[in-house]
RNA sequence: GGACAGGUGGCCGAGCGGCUAAUGGCAACAGACUGUAAAUCUGUCGCUCCUUGCGAGCUACGGAGGUUCGAAUCCUCCCCUGUCCA
């Protein structure tokens, strides 16, 4: 439904952090609409991380919006700029990835993007298709457009620089490929995460210096993660991967604070403002307990990704075993592994070390000594644990599960 | 090329010849509490073995050698990082 540029921006502006610049957007919706083309709208990803989480959806679902709007998404898998990262502090290079892992990454990152995306109005394309011919004059060109104390504006190397910490050349090239990227694309929208700002700033620079006309920057909110306090990172361990098996993803949800909780229902559902604010004062004035909003958004997060059976499915499994404390439906069943077995029973600092409920035989000692191993509903404490009469050993251990069967 | 300062466990950061598997913080893991949570509190937090003990052995403080009864700590060379000077 191609609304009228006015109507457009007004959608498109909804939660998006910051747009620059604003009139420029404008302007070029209406440049566009005239020309009867739509906009290329652009965002980058690393193909060294084909995981997406919840915190990519923000930009994602956003990109989707441009979509609704009639405008073409390219969705650029940064396969040469791989060597290099987003400097983030490390200074390694990387090695390039081969042919075949950047194949496979991709297929991987397609079937996640386009549970969001729409396929028919996506470009997918590789940064290799210009970097790959450049030489050695070329990219000496490239960075005689820009200047060094320019690119140490930018925080992170700013901050690095003034705190004495390694800054490889390579490095200060991340920047310029990004922002030559947009040349070479002649996109007219970029979209990051607001940590992207710098270079997607770069991008406009280098496209005046081309000749081009300069794209709008558009970043997304950074999504915090389950800690509620960092952005949501896969490293960090705080994320919530958008492939996650629907009753995984239901009880990352459930674990976030409160507060949390409307900063999700903000930036990842539709949920408009004013439904949210409502939500907040019904839970203020006692008539909503704060758990059933998060079983609420724990649904339509999960339904987003699988199926609204599904959600259910997972909200009433969470009920079940982790509120009335039942016993999990999904439990792994291993054989009793060589090697464990006493004459007085087997030696659990050993199993829960080899069944993966322990990191090392060491580990496991710990956790027993600790009080965290239950086995067929009771604590076992002592090393050796007599199976005189059983048929299989229901362990627990913290949130994980083993159901060894003794054959 | 020269002068100086550094490189310690997942991260930050103490230690500067034995009492050090190495203080402390963060992260992580487990227990208690709870709304399932957050916050809080408690405990743990290199690996292996066994007779599970304030047990034994192994591995670890950039790398390789050396001094010493004994080294993360001293010496030599090398690698890496930063600062200043050229």
């Amino acid at each position: 439904m191609p609304a009228t540029p006015d109507e457009q921006l007004t959608y498109i502006l909804k939660g998006l952090a910051e747009v620059i610049r604003e009139q420029d957007l404008k302007d070029r919706l209406l440049l566009r609409a005239k020309e009867g083309k739509p906009l290329r709208v652009k965002a980058g990803f690393d193909p060294t991380a084909p995981d997406l989480h919840l915190g990519h959806t923000v930009l994602l679902r956003k990109m989707k919006h441009f979509q609704d709007m009639g405008h073409r998404v390219i969705f650029l898998i940064g396969d040469s700029t791989a060597m290099i990262g987003d400097p983030t502090g490390r200074n390694a290079t990387r090695p390039p990835l081969t042919r075949e892992e950047i194949e496979a990454n991709t297929e991987t990152y397609k079937a996640q993007v386009f549970k969001i995306l729409d396929p028919d109005k996506t470009e997918v394309r590789f940064n290799s298709e210009w970097f790959g011919k450049m030489g050695y004059q070329d990219m000496v060109r490239l960075c005689s457009k820009y200047t060094v104390a320019r690119l140490l504006e930018r925080d992170d190397f700013a901050k690095r620089y003034a705190g004495g910490i390694a800054i490889s050349m390579h490095e200060l090239l991340y920047p310029l490929a990004q922002g030559y990227d947009s040349v070479a694309l002649e996109c007219d929208v970029e979209m990051g995460g607001t940590d992207q700002k710098f270079n997607l700033l770069v991008g406009r620079e280098l496209q005046r210096d081309f000749g081009h006309l300069p794209q709008i920057v558009a970043t997304t909110p950074l999504l915090e993660g389950l800690d509620g306090e960092k952005k949501m990172s896969k490293s960090l361990g705080n994320y919530i991967g958008i492939t996650e098996a629907p009753e995984v993803m239901f009880r990352k949800i459930m674990q976030i604070s409160d507060s949390l909780m409307f900063r999700y229902y903000e930036l990842l559902t539709d949920t408009t403002m004013s439904e949210i604010s409502a939500l907040q004062e019904r839970i203020a004035r006692g008539e909503l307990h704060p758990m059933n909003a998060k079983i609420e958004l724990g649904k339509l997060v999960v339904a987003d990704f699988h199926s609204p059976a599904e959600a259910a499915h997972a909200a009433d499994q969470f009920n079940r075993v982790v509120r009335q404390k039942e016993t999990p439906p999904d439990i792994k069943v291993v054989p009793l592994p060589d090697g464990v077995l006493t004459e007085h029973g087997v030696q659990l600092d050993k199993l829960l070390a080899r069944v993966g409920l322990a990191d090392s035989v060491t580990d496991a000692g710990r956790k027993r000594k600790a009080g965290a191993v239950e086995i067929n509903g009771h604590r076992a404490s002592e090393l050796i644990y007599s199976i005189a009469e059983l048929s299989e050993l229901l362990i627990q251990v913290g949130k994980n599960w083993r159901r060894v069967t003794l054959a």
